[in-house]
This record gives structure tokens, C-alpha cells and sequence, in this order.
DNA sequence: AGAAATTTGTGATTTTTATCACATTTCAAA
DNA sequence: TTTGAAATGTGATAAAAATCACAAATTTCT
């Protein structure tokens, strides 16, 4: 069954009429490694949902450091979302560092079918709120544990992370710089 | 206008029988403080709208250090969404720290109103949403500043917080100890 | 395959912030 | 209004993590 059918329908049922149309309001885009879906100050018209390969969102700060906001390969979805819902230049930036293909969704689609279809207002809902509850749980996560319990929990939820996302990135992720990270490694006790 | 309603007629519009009829859903209750709203290992079966006081939600760690997750005045919600979304036991507490009044939403009230009025689910779906990149600045705030630079943004933000919120709190909720927040003031060069 | 670029590991040092200790002030309740 | 409890400020010290510097390893590109 098509990725995104096999999502929706963890929440919702729909016909295969349904999905077909829901469907026909994204477009297909692939994209290379090193390539941008998002770049700061510019405007920001699609939500990504992830068909294949790994693709990052990031804050750049004035010196130029790097912060990871979300990490999204097959299955998640990933944009600027303030500047999505609320039509305002991007912040962050959001690219490819394994080839992928993903799914576009512009705001306009997301609103229409929302609005036409019922059902795939709760999905989204849904979804929303799964996100604003992992969300979360990552802020007291950051708040609450030292890089290393961190680290430590990121490894035991997404080994295969590790494999494909260079410790850098993790560092950046997890809000602490690389060569501390890497220490970890090393004194494991 | 009652608060709730204008907080809802700011993305959809309602007659005064569908705001009536909304209303019903949810029950008034008054709490004072040092009063529990939410514990720890608890269920949680409703969702809080604020009509007065001050409320915080936070998680207390083993050591019992406190990290707040939020505060909540008038026109604010608040709860143990993940909680209260899936149906677990409680990991946070929310407590009131000013005498307040509270809209209690049950999930099964969220879930009916949502089902039973496309315009209710819609006003959901954005308060999610809103509130999803709002983490996410905090988020993104507390990975790429540093304590003073928190504070300052949280003081210009917010800056009636800082009469009605013990400094203390403000320490936890930006993750700093109360003594570094201190020197902040001291230390306004 | 070989060169160049990127990523990673690790020591030495500095900086930042937490922690501990205690004095002072403010607040709340009897 | 007194009394105890909370909240706040501030110094001294300790601990954690960042930064800097450079070597080694790995990946990527031609």
C-alpha cells in the first residue's frame, strides 16, 4: 500500500476513491544530497512528506553554528512550519543529506481538503497533536538530562540513526558540540 | 463576550446557539492555590481552559527539582497532553499558584464536538498547530541562547510574567538555577 | 586508485553555570 | 503584630561542557 495511505489510515479509513483524491493534491519532487527544499528568508509553500532517503531541518545562528531541529526520512513529514501556516519568510533551512523523494503538500491542498473532507481534518489533528506531545517530551528531555543521558536515550530510540546521520549532526540535534559527544564514545564507563 | 468564545471566533465564527451548545461540553470548576489540577501517576481526563488565576505544569525529576513546562493565565490551556490524549497516567503535575477558574474539557467532549461540528474540529486543528511552533521557538530558543540571553527574551516577551511568577519558576521554566538567574539582576551593567 | 575534503578522536585550557552556604528580605498566616 | 516560612541575593568553590588545536580515520569525487 502507497506510505502515505498506510499512515493516514492508522487514524482514519478511506476508499481507495478517497485517497486517490486526496493524493492528487501533492505533487512528487525528488531531490539530491546537499540539495534545499528550504532556505532561510525565502517564502515556504509545501509541508514534505518523506517517500525515501533523509533530509534535516536546522536553524543556522549568526555565527554560522548549526542547530537540528528534526531529522525526517521515510514517512515523517518535515517543513518551516511557522512560516508554512503562517505565510512569513522561512527561518530555518531544510535539506537533503541522503537522495530522497518526497510528496508536497501546499497550503492551499492541506486547507482544501481539510475542508472538503471531514475526515482528513481530524487526521491532521491528530497528527498535530502527536507532534506537539513529542515535541515536548524533547524540551524536557533537553531540560532535564545532561548530554550524556541524552545521547544515551537517543541511541536506545533510534539506533539506526546513528548509522546513517554523522555524529555532528547528532551533536547539533542533541545541543552539544561534537567533540563532547564524541567522548562519550570513548569513556563508556 | 465570553472569553472562550472570542478565543474560538478568532478562527471560526459561530452563531450563539452553536457557542451554547460548545459550551456544555465542558464544566467550571474553581481551584485555590496550592491545589492540584493534575498529579503525577494520575489519569487525566480533562483538558483546561483558564479563565483566571495561574496555573503551572511541570515535572519534578528524581531528586525532585522542578522544570516547568509552562504557565497558564487567562485565555491560556493547559494539561498533561500526553496524558490526556492517550489515555496514560500522568508524568507531570499542574498546580494553580493564584486562585483560579477553570473550563474543564473531558476527551470525550474534545472528540464529540469535533466529530459533530467540522468548524470546532478546524479551531482545534489550529490551536494545535500554533502551538506546535510555539515549542518550537522555545525549542529553538533554548538550544541557541544562553541563560541571559533566555531571560532578556522571556522579560521582553512576558514581562508582567516576572511581577506575578517567583523568580524561582522563571529559573525552572528557562533551565537555569535560581542563583544564576539572580545575578542577572544584579549584574545589569 | 589516489587526492582532497570531511568527519572523528583526543589532549589541554578556558568559560560557563551549578552547587553549596548563609545572610537578608518579603510574604503569609496565626 | 509577631513568627515562621518562602523567596531572593551573593560569595566561594566545584563541575560540566565549550573551545582550541591538531592528528588520524573515513568518505567522496575524479
Amino acid at each position: 500500500m502507497h506510505l502515505l495511505r498506510e499512515q493516514i489510515e492508522k487514524i482514519i479509513s478511506l476508499t481507495d476513491v478517497e485517497f486517490d483524491y486526496v493524493l492528487k493534491h501533492f505533487t512528487v519532487k525528488k531531490i539530491k544530497k546537499h540539495q534545499f527544499l528550504i532556505q532561510e528568508n525565502e517564502m515556504v509553500y509545501q509541508d514534505y512528506f518523506v517517500l525515501s532517503g533523509f533530509l534535516k531541518s536546522y536553524y543556522l545562528n549568526e555565527e554560522g553554528k548549526e542547530f537540528i531541529l528534526q531529522f525526517a526520512n521515510k514517512d515523517w513529514w518535515i517543513s518551516d512550519y511557522n512560516s508554512y501556516f503562517n505565510q512569513i519568510p522561512a527561518t530555518i533551512n531544510v535539506d537533503c543529506f541522503e537522495d530522497a523523494e518526497v510528496l508536497c503538500l501546499s497550503l492551499e491542498n492541506r486547507e482544501k481538503i481539510c475542508s472538503e473532507m471531514h475526515k482528513m481534518e481530524h487526521f491532521f489533528r491528530k497528527k498535530s497533536n502527536s507532534g506537539y506531545v513529542a515535541l515536548q517530551q524533547r524540551l524536557l528531555n533537553l531540560l532535564n538530562n545532561n548530554p550524556k543521558e541524552r545521547y544515551e536515550k537517543l541511541v536506545k530510540q533510534y539506533p539506526l540513526l546513528l548509522q546513517k546521520v554523522p555524529k555532528s549532526l547528532i551533536a547539533s540535534y542533541l545541543g552539544v558540540s561534537r567533540e563532547t559527544l564524541s567522548r562519550f564514545n570513548s569513556k563508556v564507563k
